[in-house]
DNA sequence: CCGTTAGCCA
DNA sequence: ACGTGGCTAACGGG
């Protein structure tokens, strides 16, 4: 095999894109969810450009991988003393590396060995291969390399101009042969590796003794012989010189694991080529590279509006046409309230731009039986599944698995958008155009047309395919595919099941809650206007503001945008100060009709199967919990009296004889999953001793033994904690717990005090978050924060607030999600129904006869859905309601 | 109808 | 301006 057209260049990565990294201004280089680019733009600038003027036809990178090289090993002071690092850099090699190789170029590492040491190997390959060989690196070491077969190119300054350091031009420039060139420099020493070499010898003597004495080993023979302050210098430096030697030596025999046919020049991913450049926002680059790389285009052109083609069909019809099909995508007009779901018109894609619509309404039982059945062996793609599979379920068309949801894959990329309508996915993602078209009214077509119906959800269908296959790359370009296949997929058919279930209420009990709320309610505030002589709104801030500001001129609270605060804190300030009355029956008015309302709310909801129904919603908290509403059953009453009464109204399904229900709440779950990602010692060690941190820290606030921190203490610990951690500032703590803001400084400086590590650790969370443009849970779960480089000062603190508490509160979510799969799964042949979720607790509706079994499963799953440097702990209770199951 | 205020939960 | 993440209800200006 011949190579002699053959050229191969070879490059320092690290060494340039750190230069690149220096060269260019951060604040001029990061794109709109804030990933800093400065590093990669440099760097792939002046790739391209050598590209273009080498025209190589073998190339490679090579960069550092860890950083135990051998020559750490023998001098653990090597590159010590230099700048650590900005945190913005690192993120960037990786993307750097991703790019290289969409660009089909080999990236080439070696643990323990510097990327010198790999470009050295290759050079000797690629001499031996018969290649001329290029070496272009920002380390001058590489200068030992330069043979008739090997140039090194060096970037003068910046990363722009390159010189062409032949074995000429290195003699030239230090008066040595490149193979010299080591001895000069472990004579002159190199201050950014900290090899400090023999003082006062500069290039010009150091080059002078080489040439006299043929080599370093030569010059350290004969040093005796060098006259002067400067050979005396040498003498006492000669171990200094002679390690400066040894290390300076690049291996050019370390095992790669390739060949140099494995370092031509492929064809890449011009497709992940363009989706990386759109994703960086790097337009000009992305067109200079297409001038030599021409099947990477520079942006993702809109797809052309093109013909859909939508069939009406009948099942028989759809159920042949499907058959040969592994994927379809399916949309429906699902609607569900209430316990109770309809979709009628359906449509089912195979291929984009098509789809096939068949009438359920119409269809017998058996037909959507037997579509049921079909679809069970098909991938399907659908747009918020949840509320499609809950429908058809309604319309006895079951669909036990999702291979994939637009809304969802879209949530794990942007888990912050205001919404994710297809509409909107669709056009942004694949430039698919689904705007309703509008009838002869002028007004938008509505479902119960039916021509539109069909109309609306075959184009919806047809697109699908598409916007899926977009989406579903740029989660796994995100390295999500685990948390989306594997967590956020699967647990749709989990939730469906749980609001489809419902949770049983006592119907009774919330009639009778009202009436006794509304009596009370009543009651304070007549007490109240009885207070200040006349009546008012209570339920008005306005009206209360004249009440207290200029009716009884109490003193201002603090401002809100529309006047003075009226709330409960602010009012309890001002009865201390003042004793009005008023401001008590206002306080107990407030409490009685919140407790109302709330039980008003509950009342309306329920469904006539007496009980019910909440939603969960999958793709609205930015940091991958869940949220309920309609109603809300994640925020209902505990921390009163009153409210646990509410509590109380939630019980087993009364169909089944002494059933019960069980609660499961992760023990201090966050505080665990701080312990474990802020490898805090004294943190671990607690929970590994069993102990109670909120108790704990609770008998260190109020001065009381650990056992004395009642359950009230207990809990206002709790939120002082969460809340220290997550950016609580001592003003804020001072407000919290009614102190002076000195007393909260000096709780404060004890807590992190005690937990030394936490404070580290988050300040690199928000420093990584700032470099990477986001953060990440423990299963890699994204938040992006763009305002993390905002100049506006009140933005930026929000968005470091925001990134204290994302990995956190979303690997908390991260771990309930995988509970309750696990749960789900073990559950599946009992008959005992997992009925809610508030965030790391469980409610299930046992039957008797299950109820150490549930209570197993319970415990096994939830203790062991992730395994952190802590155990994780579950406090189980079970009883006739929910609040007696949490006593 | 929507922004604001208040208050409930994790 | 000074824990984060949610949802609901009432008020009142438009
Ligand atoms: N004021 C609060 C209360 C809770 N949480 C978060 C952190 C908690 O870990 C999680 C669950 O709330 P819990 O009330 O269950 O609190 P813990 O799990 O920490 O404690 P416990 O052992 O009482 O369950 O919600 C929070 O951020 N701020
Ligand atoms: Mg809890
Ligand atoms: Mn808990």
């Amino acid at each position: 095999m011949s190579h002699s057209n053959e050229s191969l260049l070879l490059i320092d990565g690290h060494s340039l894109a750190y230069r690149a990294f220096h060269a260019l201004p951060v604040e001029n280089f990061s794109t709109s969810t804030g990933q800093t680019t400065n590093a990669i733009y440099g760097f792939i600038s002046m790739l391209i450009n050598v590209l273009r003027d080498e025209e190589p036809s073998h190339v490679a990178v090579a960069f550092d991988l860890g950083r135990q090289t051998f020559r750490l090993e023998e001098y653990p002071e090597y590159k010590a003393g230099r700048a650590k690092t900005p945190p913005e850099f690192h993120p960037q090699i990786d993307l750097i590396k991703d790019i290289v190789t969409a660009m089909g170029i080999r990236v080439v590492t070696k643990e323990g060995f510097e990327a010198d040491d790999a470009l050295a190997t290759m050079a000797r390959m690629g001499t031996e291969a018969g290649a001329v060989v290029e070496v272009m690196s920002g380390d001058k070491d590489s200068f030992q390399l330069a043979t008739d077969k090997v140039t090194i190119l060096y970037p003068k300054r910046g990363v722009s101009d390159l010189n062409r350091m032949t074995p000429a031009a290195v003699e030239e420039k230090y008066g040595v042969s490149p193979a010299n060139y080591r001895g000069l420099a472990a004579l002159v020493g190199e201050k950014a590796d900290n090899l400090p070499g023999v003082p006062g010898v500069g290039d010009k003597t150091a080059a002078k003794w080489l040439t006299a004495h043929g080599d370093l080993p030569g010059v350290l023979e004969n040093a005796e012989s060098i006259g002067g302050k400067v050979g005396e210098k040498l003498r006492d430096h000669i171990t200094e010189v002679e390690r400066n030697y040894r290390l300076n030596r690049l291996l050019d025999d370390v095992d790669l694991g390739l060949e140099f046919d494995d370092l031509a020049w492929g064809a890449g991913d011009p497709t992940e080529l363009s989706s990386l450049f759109d994703q960086l926002e790097f337009q000009a680059l992305g067109k200079r590279l297409a001038a030599i790389f021409p099947e990477a285009g520079t942006e993702s052109e809109p797809a052309p509006t093109r013909e859909t083609s939508i069939e009406t069909v009948d099942i028989d019809a759809l159920l042949t046409k499907i058959s040969d099909h592994d994927v379809l995508a399916l949309d429906s007009d699902a609607t569900f309230e209430l316990g109770h779901g309809q979709a009628r018109t359906l449509a089912v894609s195979a291929e984009p731009g098509q789809a096939w619509v068949v009438d359920l309404a119409e269809a017998g039982q058996k037909d959507i039986g037997k579509l049921g059945s079909a679809l069970g062996g098909h991938s399907l793609i659908l747009h918020s599944s949840k509320l499609q599979i809950k429908a058809w379920e309604s319309m006895g068309l079951s669909v036990a698995d999702i291979a994939g949801d637009t809304a969802l894959a879209a949530y794990l990329l942007v888990p912050d958008a205001r919404s994710y309508e297809l509409g909107q996915i669709a056009a942004d993602r694949a430039g698919i155009d689904l705007s309703e078209p509008e009838s002869d009214s002028g007004q938008l077509a509505l479902d119960l047309d039916s021509d539109a119906a069909v109309t609306t959800h075959g184009q919806r269908a047809a697109a699908l395919l598409e916007v899926h296959e977009v989406l579903a790359k740029a989660v796994d370009d995100a390295n999500m595919t685990q948390v989306y296949r594997d967590i956020e997929l699967p647990l749709v058919p989990v939730l469906a099941r749980m609001e489809s279930t419902g949770i049983a209420v006592d119907e009774a009990g919330l009639t009778n809650l009202i009436d006794e709320f509304t009596k009370q309610a009543e009651a304070s505030a007549q007490e109240a206007y009885d207070a200040i002589g006349h009546e008012v709104n209570l339920g008005s801030p306005k009206q209360l503001q004249t009440v207290l500001f200029d009716e009884l001129d109490m003193p201002k609270t603090k401002r809100t945008k529309t006047g003075y605060t009226t709330d409960a804190e602010a009012l309890a300030e001002l009865f201390v100060k003042t004793e009005h009355p008023f401001l008590q029956h206002l306080l107990a008015y407030r409490d009685s009709t919140k407790l109302k309302q709330t039980v008003v709310g509950l009342l309306k909801t329920v469904a006539d199967d007496g009980r019910i129904h909440t939603t969960y919603q999958q793709t609205v908290a930015a940091t991958g919990r869940l949220s309920s509403l309609d109603p809300n059953l994640q925020n209902i009453p505990v921390r009163t009296e009153s409210g646990r009464r509410i509590r109380d109204i939630f019980i087993a399904d009364p169909e089944v004889t002494d059933g019960t229900l069980l609660t499961a709440d992760y023990s201090q779950i966050e505080m665990r999953i701080m312990a474990h990602l802020s490898g805090d010692a004294a943190l671990i060690q607690a929970f590994k001793d069993g102990e109670d941190l909120h108790s704990y820290v609770g008998s260190k606030v109020f001065g009381v033994g650990i056992d004395e921190v009642d359950s009230e203490m207990r809990s206002k610990v709790k939120a002082m904690s969460y809340g220290l951690v997550y950016g609580l500032s001592a003003y804020g703590l001072s407000r919290q717990l009614a102190i002076g803001v000195d007393e909260a400084k000096g709780l404060m400086d004890q807590y992190f005090e005690r937990f030394g590590a936490v404070k580290d650790y988050l300040d690199d969370i928000v420093e990584q978050a700032r470099a990477n443009g986001f953060t990440e849970t423990i299963m890699g779960r994204r938040r992006y924060l763009p305002a993390l480089h905002s100049d506006r000062r009140q933005l930026r603190d929000m968005a470091e607030r925001a990134a204290l508490n994302a990995p956190i509160q979303g690997s908390a979510a991260d771990i309930m999600k995988i509970a309750m799969l696990k749960v789900a799964d073990r559950l599946k042949d009992l008959h005992s129904p997992m009925l809610l979720q508030v965030h790391d607790e469980i409610i299930v509706d046992v039957r008797p006869d299950e109820i150490n079994e549930v209570k197993a499963i319970v415990t096994e799953e939830m203790g062991s859905a992730f395994e952190l440097d802590v155990p994780l702990d579950v406090n189980v209770g079970t009883g006739r309601s929910w609040h007696a199951a949490a006593h």
